[in-house]
DNA sequence: TCTTGACCTCAGGTCGACCTGAGGTTCTAG
DNA sequence: CTAGAACCTCAGGTCGACCTGAGGTCAAGA
């Protein structure tokens, strides 16, 4: 399948596919031309990709979770998985955060117990 | 208080304070000699603005959110909860995602059920 | 007073993840 | 067989959030 295709079926721009391949993420196959050819494989790891970048994971950190055999591997994901379980309870202080200051009427956020309880998080 | 005393008792590095401070987040007073002046409410809200980065909020919208008077604070607090909503379900879907690589046998992941699940979230 | 460390500004560099454009080749529809 | 779309590489630009260094000012202890 030729790059333009995977884009539009993707809704990843051209130029990021053949950046991705750069980084070594998703390596497509090649015609005898030179032209770049994905399969169902390389499409469905494009979309992990995606998926994996939306919760904060940088190209290397993917490019290692996509390839078993690259060393510390383990390592790296374990190591997320720790970041995303941080996450979640950032997540939670936030919204509580963000729920208040719409209403929150202090002028000091140091003299308003909810925004002070962010602070100290 | 000084510059280095806040670096010191927030861990933000002196030349990120700085920063802060030119992208209108946190702005101190300042002393006759043209010192930066932080104050207990400053150091309140620098720690809010750590708190918001590690939930990927941009410099931007921090000020917004700690500035009151700023035009279309509200819009953007909301936008910004939603999205905290968003990703607490991003969150989920990574951490069963990541979970499951780490013992996947499957050579390709497109023939995987797991795999082809978060790949098609 | 003098020294030494902390502070100041301003200019330029880095890093990750793109984005843009130039100049050239390949594919495909008429 | 030819025009135009789609592909290729390579060089350089952008953006956010820092980071580094030069060259100078200010302040607290010996
Ligand atoms: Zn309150
Ligand atoms: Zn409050
Ligand atoms: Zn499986
Ligand atoms: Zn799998």
């Amino acid at each position: 399948m030729k790059i333009g295709v995977v884009a539009a079926r993707t809704g990843v721009a051209v130029h990021v596919l053949r950046h991705w391949e750069d980084e070594g993420v998703v390596v497509p196959d090649r015609t005898a031309a030179g032209h770049r050819d994905y399969t169902e494989e390389h499409v469905s790891r494009l979309r992990i990709v995606r998926s994996c970048q939306r919760v904060g994971l940088s190209l290397a950190s993917i490019r290692l979770i996509l390839h078993r055999d690259e060393a510390g591997r383990t390592e790296v994901i374990e190591r997320h998985l720790q970041h995303v379980r941080n996450q979640k309870n950032e997540l939670d202080a936030a919204e509580a955060f963000l729920t208040h200051v719409l209403t929150c009427r202090h002028d000091l956020m140091s003299r308003c117990d909810s925004c002070s309880a962010y602070a100290a998080g």
